[in-house]
RNA sequence: UCCGGCGUCGUCCAAGGGCAGGACGCGGGACUUUGAAUCCCAGAAUCGUGGUUCGAAUCCACGCGCCGGAACCA
């Protein structure tokens, strides 16, 4: 059952219960081959192929390949195997807009015939001033009065190569002082004389994305075209382009509708492909694969899994607004998911000799250790253990001993007493330094199981490996690519912003069960961490691991609290800078804007509302309106203000008052009825939406329908006891201190009395019923 | 400046006239042979001001703030 309920699939819904487009339900991803995908991209594909896997519909991929110079085979391949990692099937359901450039431009030829596009021949800096800005319209092309003919003529020869770059457009003709830009006249074909990677140098001319977009989705039959955000202001011409191309009359082919939402931004990391690009080509990072890059192929190398992908862009969800999302969520739902699959083994890091000295250097003593903490079940046929082997000579982590331990220190120190995991307890005995005085070795005994003091004593546990049967692998550490919250904020170059210490690599000793680990193997380092053997550098009989995440560890963080010096300032606790669409300054208090003289004259003449005396001044049409109704009733002239200019403007949306079936004579007997107490004014609103659609005289409506108000107390008494007796969940919060449920009990006995109850009288009856209970 | 979009806990998302809810993070506690996991508890928000209404996060108005838009990119 999918739950995952936002505006897009709202939306779907109801387009699909309404009929529209046939019953039909088609998206696409259509990504643009000239980059490598990341997570961004992973919240639109999980939406596109979600949306038509949950809803019954079918979901494209295709490539928006307009664009000769950018685009390229092996992006072609990354995309594809992204979507097929991350668990979702295009099946042949393949496109490439450019193989769509042949209809283009026969539909391009049909626009310029209609007289909807022409040829312009203005260089691109002519171009851009004729454009206007976005405070001042723009002004016509000389080409905008171009013939049909000539247009098209021109038009031939771009496409047969006989112009260079830039020396002519074809372009939409639709309005150079439209206040939205994008629709002065917008370029739909350049030419380029560049070579495509399918399409070789078999077309000099290219259309653009506001083109090829729209058209390709009509094309395919797409029903939903949903992308981010940034196009919104796009929509009027995608809307455009399909009508006057009449692209929806051939065969397969349908009117798609646009549907923005908001992009996933990250913190601390960068997502736009241009800046990954520059990652990539500086070389700040080993390719786009990297680990550290939030590329798809990067953080699959890493280790993290397609399943913990999607669970996170369920998690974040689909809205309307920009917004960052919080690393420490992607990493909830990763830690999630690898625990349920990863086998818990012993490895250390960066090891430190510990020398058992009750233990005879010849003995060898193996030990059955279990795979899998209580609270996780072994997958189906995974071993459940494995053998591990103890003797006199074993390594721990280095960061396990401290010969001055702080307060609550649970591990390693001078006499103190831990447990080696899976194994024995032990004491610290003795401490062997180098001649720098660096810690080089622990002297260690077994304590006896009989000498509970020191068992209890023991707080802590660690991981070890015995030095002989150790087996050494490469582990690589990483840490966020960046130490900004938003790298590049405020225009800066993000390269500034790289974290130097983003990866590091150490030589650990991991026990010897990992012997024979292969690529792509996961597990988890007890006490560091889930890491994956990695595909690419694990060659024969080298280990090389990437830890995918770190652990929680909260000592480490109650440590830093303690001391935010002694760590860095990127393993701080992850801190987004304020900022974000939220950080609107509530300014000083302020008086609410003065009305006009004419507003005012009018609300001082009728006592009216501020907000209804702006309205009727502002709209003549509404303040005869108003005018007619006062003079055709006697209802007191405040109200009919509120109803002329707040409950019937409401209704109006964007059309005039005339259009409506209510004229003054209406409008005043609704207003008297209010005004008299006859109904209710949920009821008022109520009538009043039903003559807005037809018509008719409200007495009469109330007659026939029953609806006056019931302010008698006998009659309503009965109808809150029976609410008050089917809402016992309400009334028992009501009971435990919940005050506010008082108020859902009056909406409960308004829905149950269809808005006719005296609602005042209702909330009093409400109240009285509640206290005699209690 | 014009056009478009958007403002709900620190973060992300619900509630679309009637109980402001969930998740992550943060804090506290229980448990623990991973200072993990798990469990429990707490704290934490409707951009502002008016209006309409018995009742407003929700409707209306006026403001404020943030994002996007002037590529022959997508």
């Amino acid at each position: 059952m999918p739950d995952a309920t936002d505006f897009v699939r709202e939306l779907i819904r109801a387009d699909l219960a309404a009929g529209k487009h046939g019953g039909a339900l088609v998206t696409r991803f259509p990504p643009e081959p000239n980059g490598f995908p990341h997570i961004g991209h992973a919240k639109s594909i999980c939406l596109n192929f979600g949306v038509a896997r949950e809803l019954g519909g079918r979901c494209h991929l295709r490539f928006d390949d307009s664009n000769p110079t950018t685009e390229d085979e092996r992006y072609v391949r990354a995309l594809e195997d992204a979507v097929r990692w991350l668990g979702f099937d295009w099946g042949e359901r393949r496109y490439f807009a450019s193989d769509t450039f042949e209809r283009l431009f026969e539909l391009s030829v049909g626009l310029i015939e209609r007289g909807d596009a022409y040829v312009c021949t203005l260089t691109e800096d002519d171009f851009r001033a004729c454009r206007g800005t976005v405070g001042e319209a723009g002004h016509p092309s000389p080409g905008r009065s171009r013939s049909a003919e000539e247009s098209l003529r021109l038009f031939q020869e771009m496409r047969r190569g006989e112009h260079p770059d830039g020396a002519m457009v074809l372009r939409a003709r639709i309005d150079m002082a439209s206040p939205n830009m994008k629709l002065r006249d917008p370029p739909l074909w350049r030419i380029r004389h560049a070579a495509h990677y399918r399409l070789g140098t078999s077309w000099r001319i290219f259309p653009l994305y506001d083109f090829v977009h729209p058209l390709c989705d009509a094309l395919e039959g797409v029903t939903h075209s949903l992308c981010t955000l940034e196009f919104e202001n796009n929509r009027a011409l995608y809307d455009w382009v399909i009508e006057k191309t009449q692209v929806a009359r051939l065969p397969g082919a349908r009117r798609s509708e646009q549907t923005e939402f908001a992009r996933l931004e990250l913190g601390y990391t960068v997502m736009s492909k241009r800046k990954l690009l520059e990652l990539v080509e500086g070389g700040h990072v080993s390719g786009w694969d990297d680990p550290r890059l939030p590329t798809l192929a990067g953080m699959r190398r890493r280790g993290y899994t397609p399943e913990a992908i999607r669970e996170f862009c369920e998690r974040i969800g689909v809205a309307k607004h920009n917004s960052v999302v919080d690393v420490a969520l992607l990493e909830h739902v990763l830690r999630e998911d690898l625990s349920r699959r990863s086998p818990r083994v012993l490895g250390v890091l960066r090891p430190l000799r510990l020398t058992l000295e009750s233990l005879p250097a010849t003995d060898e003593r193996w030990l059955d250790a279990p795979y899998w903490p209580q609270d996780v079940a072994a997958p189906a046929g995974a071993p459940t253990t494995r053998r591990l082997p103890l003797s006199r000579e074993l390594l721990v982590e280095r960061e396990d001993f401290d010969a001055a331990p702080p307060p609550g220190w649970r591990r390693l120190a001078p006499g103190a007493c831990v447990r080696l995991r899976h194994a024995c307890v032990v004491r610290v005995v003795g401490v062997v330094r180098d001649e720098g005085g660096d810690v080089a070795e622990l002297r260690a005994v077994e304590v006896d199981e009989a000498d509970a003091s020191a068992l209890a004593s023991a707080k802590g546990t660690i991981h070890w490996v015995s030095a002989r049967h150790a087996v050494p692998a490469e582990v690589r550490l990483y840490d966020r690519l960046f130490s900004a919250p938003e790298p590049g904020a405020g225009g800066r170059d993000p390269l500034l912003d790289l974290n130097p210490r983003s990866l590091e690599v150490v030589s650990a000793r991991l026990e010897p069960s990992l012997g024979g680990a292969a690529p792509g193997d996961r597990f988890q380092l007890e006490r560091h961490g889930y890491f994956l053997v990695d595909e690419a550098c694990s060659g024969a009989g080298a280990l090389a691991l990437n830890r995918t995440v770190a652990l929680k560890d909260g000592w480490a963080r109650e440590q830093a609290r303690r001391d935010p010096e002694a760590r860095g300032p990127v393993a701080a606790p992850a801190r987004r800078a304020a900022g974000g669409a939220r950080s609107g300054g509530a300014p000083a208090a302020r008086e609410v804007a003065p009305l006009s003289p004419a507003a005012e004259a009018l609300r001082a003449e009728h006592d009216l509302a501020p907000d209804d005396a702006r309205a009727l001044a502002a709209d003549s049409e509404l303040h005869a309106l108003f005018s007619a109704t006062l003079a055709a009733g006697r209802a007191r002239a405040r109200l009919v203000g509120t109803w002329v200019a707040g409950e019937l403007r409401a209704r109006l949306a964007d059309r005039a008052a005339s259009t409506l079936p209510v004229g003054a004579t209406e409008l005043a007997e609704l207003v008297a009825l209010v005004d008299a107490g006859a109904i209710t004014a949920a009821t008022g609103r109520e009538v009043l939406a039903e003559i807005a659609r037809s018509g008719g005289s409200p007495r009469a409506l109330v007659e026939a329908r029953g609806l006056a108000k019931i302010s008698d107390r006998a009659r309503l008494d009965p109808i809150v006891a029976q609410v008050l007796g089917e809402s016992e969940p309400l009334v028992a919060r009501f009971r435990s201190g919940n005050a506010g449920v008082a108020g859902a009990l009056v909406g409960a006995v308004m829905r149950a009395t269809g808005g006719r109850a005296d609602a005042e009288l209702a909330a009093l009856l409400v109240r009285e019923h509640l206290e005699r209970g209690a």
